[in-house]
DNA sequence: CTTGACTCTGGTCTATACTCCAGACTTTAT
DNA sequence: ATAAAGTCTGGAGTATAGACCAGAGTCAAG
């Protein structure tokens, strides 16, 4: 078990932000000491990996809470609802994956096009690096 | 050239959102009409829909105005400086690129393996479809 | 030529995601 | 045993990314 300070420094976050989290719900920590000190279990540590994982790609807290929630139960109707929002996340993932794709390559053409080379300064800017790709 | 209400329906934004990002110096009209209204030509768009995408993706708004701004010019020190930024925005990218296919894969679990089928209800919540994938 | 839709600037307001105290208690190291 | 470091709760403050509003001017249609 893990005391705030060290889950914190683990995962590269403040201890602060970890009290945010609990705060609206996203991780509790397993348990407390005598004293009230917050510890966390190896898997409060998948949870909060998780939460910094999908933040980084663009969900937003609350989503993110939400895709904790997410939870099929066999019931037919969990299922739908669940399936329901999942596929619907998958195409907004999906979506940004093709953006970041795009992305990365402007910043590769970037990076190794213009250097030194012969190409025409005009490429040489992200969104010259863009419209190459468009054509 | 567009005027403002025009460039916003386009592109899915509001004009107070265009506003904000002239004011924040993304992107300036090409041109303004004798009465001061903005218009935008197909070069503003396309600055439009590159800071939509790198939006989209997770960059700030600080760190699409630096994209915006890099310009390789040939000169030796100035392509020095964007290769080693734009280097480490590649790496940024690639280190999302990799979060991003794996919550995908995540939800995919979810939204398939465990509606109906007998997968052991473990495996069905987000958490359960990432370690799923972990072993 | 007026009415309704659009735009301007400037300002205030809001949601999100924290950060940064303050004052008190606890743990660890010397 | 005491000082330093860590933790607690509660609350205020901050940065980002806009949304919203007021009052005034502008444009397009009937």
């Amino acid at each position: 078990m893990l005391k705030i300070g060290e889950l914190a420094e683990l995962a590269g976050i403040s201890r602060d932000a970890l009290r945010f989290y609990e705060k609206h719900g996203l991780v509790t920590p397993t348990a407390r000491t005598d004293s009230g000190y917050r510890l966390y279990s190896k898997s409060d540590v998948l949870r909060i990996s998780f939460i910094l994982s999908a933040k980084e790609v663009g969900f937003t807290l609350n989503e993110v809470h939400q895709l904790l929630e997410l939870e099929v139960t066999k019931d037919k109707k969990s299922c739908q609802d669940v399936k329901e929002f999942v596929d619907n996340k998958i195409q907004v993932v999906n979506q940004r994956l093709t953006e970041i794709k795009k992305i990365k390559q402007s910043l590769q053409i970037l990076s190794n096009a213009c250097c030194g080379g012969d190409e025409p300064a005009t490429h040489c800017t992200i969104l010259g690096a863009l419209s190459v790709q468009n054509r």
